[in-house]
DNA sequence: TCCATTGTTGACCGCTGAGTCAGTAATGGG
DNA sequence: CCCATTACTGACTCAGCGGTCAACAATGGA
């Protein structure tokens, strides 16, 4: 059979190529230094990857999978999944709210789990080459929002004269700094109140006068099990240690 | 006193240099492109510049200087400015709102005014070198608006519950957004309702309900003469042709 | 007109680093 | 133990490009 191939070797390489990239960039960084990195050498990496690009688009492929994977599990935003339903009134807002702070919360538990390869294609993959890559994740982070704002629109959750198109740009840029914070972030935190403070800051701004009143008083009613995804205001409650800078 | 050099030389080789660098990124850019596309000679490149770093650094110095300039004019931030007085009631806040829009549209206008070179920071400037310049930027805007939002929250503007560093980050993460989107779009784009717009959701988002009321009233009775930086809602007003993507 | 001075050119140099490949090491089967 | 096979090594090649400089061009003053 021949020599067996070190099972680590492929591992070991990416988990090298992903420290260099996010310390020197793609375009600065080494083929060298990632094989020394890895404890390998220079004929090992080009075993196992075709170009130092190469290295590069399986680190992020791969993550982008896995990302897919997690967006689709639970799939609220395929057909019969609440946010496609017409048939809503103001009533099931609760229940809206509830399952967008709950795909917030797994879609920024996602970033955080991956905050490594994240981080290096937001820093260190700034090269002409696939900076492309951001800007089409953040287009469809955008259009997804403008499909998601009209749809409330409809359903006269958000505001009627809301201007969709602009409101998306804010909604989604809001949404991409606070994961751009949280993936430079060391400590652990508590992602659900985070989130549920986004979606507040958020309703504020897009929510129709009924659905604001509507939630107001639900929270109120329904005190001290308060709806989830609504965080209840006031002085008694502890802050949560937020995502502060440095 | 020997041959007058050409007057034109430096500036052919700016522009040159930021369409090179916008097209195919600092990293990717040849000076011989460069040269060649400004119509002169790699050797005259380097009399003009010490390195192709050199000449994108000395695009975006100059644009950045013109920047401060721009945001130090009128001075509202200063001492004295509008944004520092403690003794303003709940009753200041339409000229807080006035003047908070003034300063967005001047900011605006600059990006839009000077969006070639911007374009190419943002996209062509995708180089380890030279990325801690957006970072920067952007961490400023925040340390600005954390600054703003506190002084807000103490004026009674604001929600006082408001978690500030995170409102920070989604409020300079619009705005982010909303300028690069603007920098990428080509026609003529009537900014002033636009920022109003943003203007507008931001105040839905963190203003404190007493502030809010007390907006809401004087729009209502300031009719037909709105007060600056309150766009009056409502269905007889025709829509602004927005920010649309593609 | 001639020359000193300064501007401009582009062929050339040298370095850097991606990618190669002849040689070596490790392994399993016979 | 030997050999076929596959894994791995790292010195080497070489293309590409940043940066240089000897030669040449243009100009104004004497």
């Amino acid at each position: 059979m021949g020599r067996p191939s070190d099972p680590n070797a492929k591992i070991d390489l990416l988990r090298a190529a992903e420290a260099e990239f996010l310390a020197r960039g793609l375009d600065h960084a080494k083929v060298e230094d990632i094989a020394v990195r890895a404890g390998r050498s220079k004929g090992a990496f080009y075993l196992h990857f075709a170009s130092k690009e190469d290295a590069f688009r399986q680190i992020v492929e791969s993550m982008l999978a896995r990302l897919a994977a997690t967006l689709d599990d639970g799939g609220i935003f395929d057909p019969g999944g609440i946010f496609t339903r017409e048939d809503l009134g103001l009533a099931g807002g609760p229940q809206v709210l509830a399952a967008w702070l709950d795909k917030d919360v797994q879609i920024f538990e996602f970033v955080w789990h991956n905050r490594r390869v994240f981080r290096m294609l937001l820093e260190g993959g700034r090269s002409a080459t696939f900076g492309y890559l951001i800007d089409e994740f953040a287009e469809r982070t955008r259009s997804n929002t403008v499909r998601f704002l009209a749809w409330g629109v409809r359903q006269g959750f958000f505001r009627a004269d809301l201007d969709v198109d602009l409101a998306s740009l804010v909604i989604s840029g809001a949404y991409d700094r606070v994961a751009r914070h949280l993936v430079r972030s060391d400590g652990q935190i508590d992602l659900r109140p985070q989130c549920a403070k986004v979606q507040r800051l958020v309703l504020g701004a897009i929510s129709s006068p009924a659905f604001a009143a509507l939630v107001d008083s639900q929270v109120r009613n329904w005190n001290p099990a308060p709806l989830p995804g609504i965080e209840v205001p006031g002085p008694r409650r502890p802050r949560t240690a937020g995502t502060r800078s440095r």
